[in-house]
DNA sequence: GCAACACTGAAGCATTTGCTTAACTATTGC
DNA sequence: GCAATAGTTAAGCAAATGCTTCAGTGTTGC
């Protein structure tokens, strides 16, 4: 489900944004209500939830609403996604370069 | 120099588009030239053109053109970098999750 | 020389994005 | 009950994005 092309490409999309990256960056450190993530922002409640909104549609972030206030956490598995499709490329590049090495080294 | 906000932005911003992940793709596998990357994709040489311009800003991919063709590889040092962000939060946010099951352990 | 090739750059255009404001709903504290 | 709090939703708008076409430039092969 996590590592389907369409959920990646929520993912990258929504880390694309550097508003985005600073609430996921926040939220590293520890779970958070909307405002809190608001607060060091320099945008409208109304933007922060917006963005909120896509961060949780991209599998990055998961909320839970308690009487009036929604908290947020990260959700280490989209993570984990992100970065492994690209260690997956940085890797079979630089098994690439190894190989073409070793040919080098041969000949 | 990588690390920097800025180049955080333009990675990320470049791996959010479809197609710039597919040429990144074909790219972990091995150097390709503009006609070779715009192959698969259903779109203008012209558009793969921008796209790649794009991801050479973005320090992701570096090229270098000889006679007419224009070689493009991947920087796996760019790449190191944006799995280091997003790395950096999960690990802060599991190591969180470790402290608390201490402490709820130990209670 | 000159045609085919491999791009490159600019202009234009539809769509998407990242906001804003304003009006609204649902909780909470007193 | 009712004001303050916390968030939600919709409408609107300027700017950015992802294309397109078309008209180039420089390179190569014959």
């Amino acid at each position: 489900m996590l590592h389907d092309p369409a959920q990646l490409d929520l993912m990258f999309q929504a880390l694309a944004d550097p508003a985005r990256r600073q609430m996921v960056d926040r939220l590293s450190r520890g779970p958070a209500s909307v405002s809190q993530l608001a607060e060091p922002l320099a945008m409208s409640l109304s933007a922060v939830v917006q963005h909120l909104n896509l961060l949780e549609a991209s599998g990055l972030v998961r909320t839970q609403k308690v009487g009036r206030v929604r908290t947020c956490q990260i959700d280490p598995r989209a993570l984990r996604a992100a970065e492994h499709w690209i260690n997956e490329r940085r890797l079979s590049w630089e098994r690439r370069l190894d190989r073409l090495g070793d040919f080098l080294a041969e000949s």
